[in-house]
DNA sequence: CGAAGCTTGTGCGGTAACTGAACTAAGCCC
DNA sequence: GGGCTTAGTTCAGTTACCGCACAAGCTTCG
């Protein structure tokens, strides 16, 4: 009966919203849905049925009896179906296929060179995540879609790269077109960044509102995540931190061609360099870390100054944008908190009270996997979202209209 | 028949879609609505006959036939209802009566110190504004609403200053709950800026989805919209960009109590108090304007560099913002084409090409009534807003899914 | 000038989604 | 075991739509 699978694209529309409800995870009764939708006892019935038919809801224990007959309850099956998430580097791709929550089912990480240009690349990671989904005990058939992430600017609605630096022969490159021929499945494209934000959002802050996620590695990069969405900008270049002019270092020249960067400065490739200068080798993001965990003094000092330069950058972020949470992660933020301590101390300094009274600045939480996380997210999202958000979906400003 | 002013809180759900697009005030056939919403011919015609009852729509000349039976058009009634829009100010207030496409049908400014406290002012203001109505020709039955910015943080869904530097007894104050009292229309509170930077997007760029508006008058605070909405901040503190601080200024005090804030230095207050000290007799922004528009040549520099300056900020705001128009308004907008040319000088050397390629800097189109103008539109949007917008007023992305 | 043709406007029956109420099922408590 | 409470199901009624058929009004062509 359970047929795995099928979308609800020729379902009943009622039963997205859902769908969108049960998402969470939580089992609940079908009296739970009632309340919380507020449709009716017969109707919730029916898109029970129909979702526990497609597979997407599960049956799970009565819940125990609260004077009456003991209510079923339905969890949703987040197995149901499967996701190929890719978060593609410079130098590797870490890969996951997922299931609807997000939950990784098996991942690997593979090697590659982006420069090797778009149909090289993508048909290394397709075919590798292929792999992983067979190991995952999986087949084409489970496949939801394909979330992929790229190291530079990509115009999300029509999955093109615009203009990416390190990404040569990817410039207005259709990738989703390409992708889906391969695999036979949709797929979405975003910048790298902005599904790392969308990632931690989703897995730790989903309650906060507006969010800044900072990447620190060989370079710095932020996405915004404003009113529980991604914030992309008009062409798609929003959270574009790295080359924000620092005042104070206006000699250093940067990889852009400007001098003075942040990036320049404070990212994991410029940390390396100066350590290299000052006689400990070093070259990527990882050894700086690697020395930091070493207790190498010149390295923390280095390490807390670049982040106060970041957060010079972010204290008018801050101001203009004014986020509950700003989440720090990238290679180079597991070296400690002096990162995070450093960017703490400018931006409580230089920011309103009002701005920095609620404001966390926090260590990324889902760490390395918050890429591979947002594209999931990214993917489950678009097929799922019900076409307009219902009104108990809604944000509660928009939920409360001024009645005459 | 027409029963100038029933809301369509009680008409049938749908009449609040077409409401939705005939807004812009265009003229439209049956024949045009049926195509631009995708509902029945039968479901337009009784919808319109609904508005056509409640006074919203009106019927206007037919239009020419195409070689059949030439159809009648409609439009949007802008006239069935008015609000009243007041933009408070430290020592006055800008008051308008409105119709319902933000035309301003009266108005006139009125002194007052918002020291004063709140009911004093708000009754000030209401007083004020009744006055206007009468003046209209229209009385409280006509009302939909009342739409006030206050010059300092607000938290919108409450309506409730927070901390306000210069408005001292209104901390926590019940705004709209003393407003609704004293005149029996629902009123909406928002920060001044906010509203300046709607009604500047509402009536001049409402094809942009992503803008900041910056006011420079007295002070300097932004305004921003994020697809198309305003984009507030989790504690309604997004925007404040005046007291961001400029690194080779640091010596310069803050009535903040910092140093070196933006504010301290490029606001109008900064510029008449510097004006005076060259012996330029300035007090006001508008001194510093009319010194400017007669020619001085130390405050067309003097200016200029304020723009670059606030060029400065707005660097690093465009990198993380990505929009596609920086608008100037505030009173010292109006000393000449300086301090935009200041302004983009430095805004577009600093980012990204990118960012700036398709990035507009302009004055402000809508001037000194932008922020009547936004608080007309706040009432407006907030009272016919749909529920849920329905797919054919969502945006491109989110109405297009990638199909399976 | 009138008939054919096109398009708009209107009224009616059908349909699909949803709901409320009645009814049945399944537990708790005394 | 019998009443009480809550859960699940069935069904008829309501509502919001839509498509279709027909009437109305104008143009055009013969």
């Amino acid at each position: 009966m359970a047929e795995n699978g099928s979308l609800p694209a020729g379902q009943a529309a009622g039963t997205a919203a859902l769908l969108w409800l049960v998402r969470d995870g939580r089992p609940r009764t079908r009296a739970e849905l009632v309340a919380e939708t507020g449709m009716g006892r017969s109707t919730i019935a029916e898109r029970v049925d129909t979702l526990l038919g497609s597979g997407l809801l599960t049956q799970t224990d009565n819940a125990p009896s609260t004077g009456g007959r003991p209510p079923s309850t339905f969890v949703f099956n987040a197995a149901a179906r499967v996701v190929l998430a890719a978060d593609i580097g410079a130098t590797h791709a870490k890969t996951a296929i997922t299931d609807l929550s997000g939950t990784v089912l098996a991942e690997e990480d593979l090697a590659l060179d982006v420069a090797a240009g778009p149909e090289t690349v993508l048909k290394q990671v397709t075919e590798h995540g292929e792999g992983l989904l067979t190991r995952a005990g999986r087949g084409r058939a489970d496949l939801l879609g394909i979330g992929l992430g790229l190291p530079g600017p990509v115009e999300h609605a029509s999955g093109k790269p615009t203009n990416p630096p390190i990404m040569p022969g990817w410039d207005g490159f259709d990738v989703p077109g390409f992708v889906e021929e391969l695999v036979g499945a949709p797929a979405l494209v975003d910048n790298d960044v902005n599904l790392m934000a969308l990632g931690e959002h989703r897995t730790q802050w989903h309650d906060q509102q507006h969010m800044i996620f900072v990447k620190i590695a060989t370079g710095i990069g932020s996405g915004l995540i404003a009113d529980g969405r991604l914030h992309r900008g008009s062409q798609g270049a929003a959270g574009d931190m790295g080359h924000v002019q620092l005042p104070h270092e206006a000699d250093v020249p940067c990889r852009c061609g400007n001098t003075g960067c942040l990036e320049a400065v404070a990212s994991g490739a410029a940390l390396a360099a100066r350590l290299t200068e000052l006689g400990n080798e070093a070259r990527t993001s990882a050894d700086v870390v690697a020395l930091a965990r070493n207790g190498s003094v010149t390295t923390l000092k280095l390490v807390r100054q670049a982040g106060r330069h970041i957060g010079e950058v972010l204290a008018t972020a801050v101001s203009f944008f004014n986020p509950s949470v700003i989440v720090i992660g990238g290679a180079l933020s597991q070296a400690g908190e002096h990162l995070v301590a450093g960017i703490r101390e400018v931006v409580y300094q230089r920011s309103l009270p009002l701005a920095t009274q609620d404001l966390r600045i926090v260590q990324s939480r889902a760490g390395e996997r918050a890429g591979v996380y947002g594209a999931a997210a990214m993917v489950v999202e678009h097929a799922f979202a019900p076409a307009h958000l219902p009104r108990y979906l809604m944000t509660p400003e928009a939920a409360d209209p001024v009645t005459a």
